[in-house]
DNA sequence: GATTATCGTTGGTGCGACCAACAGATTGGG
DNA sequence: CCCAATCTGTTGGTCGCACCAACGATAATC
């Protein structure tokens, strides 16, 4: 007997997923912006000014596909690139102020699609969810 | 105040999905299989004999990437496609036993699969898990 | 000092999703 | 009945995103 494909976890995430993301483009698309853009701003508030190999690595990409991005946040004035002194290789990307004003802007965008994608959930509900998805989406799971 | 990404459902959900896929390919590649065959194969087997069409909506993908998909699956003998007597313009898809041989074959790595993917979770989480994401992925929330 | 590793960049590839257009067939309204 | 609108399967094309390969320049390691 075969399970059906919409009881497996695989296929529900996939779904769910894009269920997400349309969402994302939708919303983000409406205020002219492509989710990795947000995905990179965000990172950079996090972390401060780093390298654009350790940004790839803290948003998942690969590091040609961050310095295209990274190419195109610079020359409309979100980032700033300048070479760092101590090591020559690599560049430090730090956000602008327009970086950062753009940033909360879309964060707002952000906030209210997490909240059209929860929906249908209670509010205690996406609490437990929101804890075993994060599990779930770990790629090295700890082995205490 | 700015949330930190690995906070956004949005941007879990996203991150699991890469983790469920890449071990799917993993699996499925290693016996020589993608991903997209299975999905058709499951959802013969859960319809029966359906049109194209149909398996395009059920699966969620176009119906010209169903058309090919259905053109290797028919080529390597897992499935049939007949003319619909009733309505000359629909091609019926059904499963060759060889199809639901491999179906069921294909259902086991999927099985070994979910394991892995839900490893990290106990079974009772698990459970739960599967009830809060099966409403998050349904794309027309019932309204009652 | 020579090998090895890392950084940013360019260019290319593969895959899945999506769209456009078409001919053939069916359906529905006038 | 007939014309318009819709649906089906197919071909072919585009787009976005992930991934890989290679390169010159630089750092780190032994």
């Amino acid at each position: 007997m075969v399970k059906a494909l919409r009881t497996r976890a695989t296929w529900l995430v996939s779904r769910a997923q894009v269920r997400a993301y349309s969402l994302l483009k939708e919303m983000f698309g409406a205020v002219g912006v492509r989710p990795y853009h947000y995905r990179i701003l965000a990172a950079l508030d996090e972390s401060g000014p780093v390298s654009q190999a350790e940004l790839g690595r803290a948003t998942g990409s690969d590091r040609s596909d961050i310095s295209v991005a990274i190419e195109a946040l610079c020359s409309s004035g979100l980032t700033a690139r300048q070479a760092d002194p101590a090591d020559r290789r690599r560049n430090v990307i730090s956000l602008t102020d327009r970086g950062r004003s753009e940033l909360h802007r879309l964060d707002a965008v952000l906030d209210e699609a997490q909240e059209r994608f929860l929906a249908p959930l209670t509010r205690a509900e996406q609490v437990v969810f929101l804890q075993l998805i994060a599990r779930l989406s770990d790629d090295e799971p700890q082995e205490d």
